[in-house]
DNA sequence: CGCCGATTTGGCAATATAACCATAGGGAGA
DNA sequence: TCTCCCTATGGTTATATTGCCAAATCGGCG
């Protein structure tokens, strides 16, 4: 990464922002066999339908879906499949990091225990 | 990217909510050259001290960089390389998404003058 | 021991966000 | 046209977050 000026770094805390809800990613799980109109998103999800518009309509705002209307629905499908390479690469680094908190707590736990023990 | 259970969406969110503020993007940037105290990183920001540490906390919580003390300092470096790779990615698809969104911009543009003209 | 610089923390006001409810809009078909 | 289904929007509440200020903490040093 090149250093970045003002303006790249507000595009991309927007698209962080817009991949930094559960609730988003799972939308955008759901859509990884293909495009889903509102309803089956709605059932997938679990969640209410107003809630999934909404939050579809950011992540098409924040272009990671396209939406296309076929009669009296709407079908939302992934706008870039890098999109979830980035989420393989994101699954990596977040391990990485879970292992690391693992391993220094329980270090840390070690040394309690050294503690006690003295 | 493959199906994600809740957990993982979970921390899949957090980490992208950590990088999802310009501010946190800019200190991670002003770290890319090496790690640096708090003061530096007050100075290269131009934010509140205060507010640099609240966010450096935020992004040692989530494992985005890590911090080791040094007499009265506190300096804090980049946990894990691939997190400026990740922001290639990401610049990539951004600039996709601002391309695409122009380009309609620009159709929409012309359909309306012809709207206009007809 | 007490001071001093560096960092962290707590409090506060303003803003933003998510989920829910009810309701409005918009196209399809009778 | 009227109705039905699907989707979008407005309103509300609860919660989270940001940035700033002041104060507390922590380590080192005279």
């Amino acid at each position: 990464m090149q250093a970045l000026d003002d303006s790249a770094l507000t595009h991309l805390a927007a698209y962080f922002r817009a991949l930094s809800e559960p609730t988003r990613l799972r939308i955008l799980n759901t859509l990884r066999d293909g495009e889903k109109n509102v309803g089956q998103i709605t059932e997938l999800t679990g969640c209410g339908q107003a809630n999934v518009s909404k939050h579809l309509a950011l992540l098409f705002e924040a272009g990671l879906v396209t939406r296309s209307a076929q009669g009296t629905s709407v079908f939302y499908a992934i706008a870039d499949e890098a999109t979830f390479e980035l989420c393989d690469i994101v699954c990596g680094n977040v391990a990485r990091i879970v292992e690391r908190q693992f391993a220094s707590a329980t270090a840390l736990k070690r040394q309690l225990g050294t503690i006690g023990r003295s």
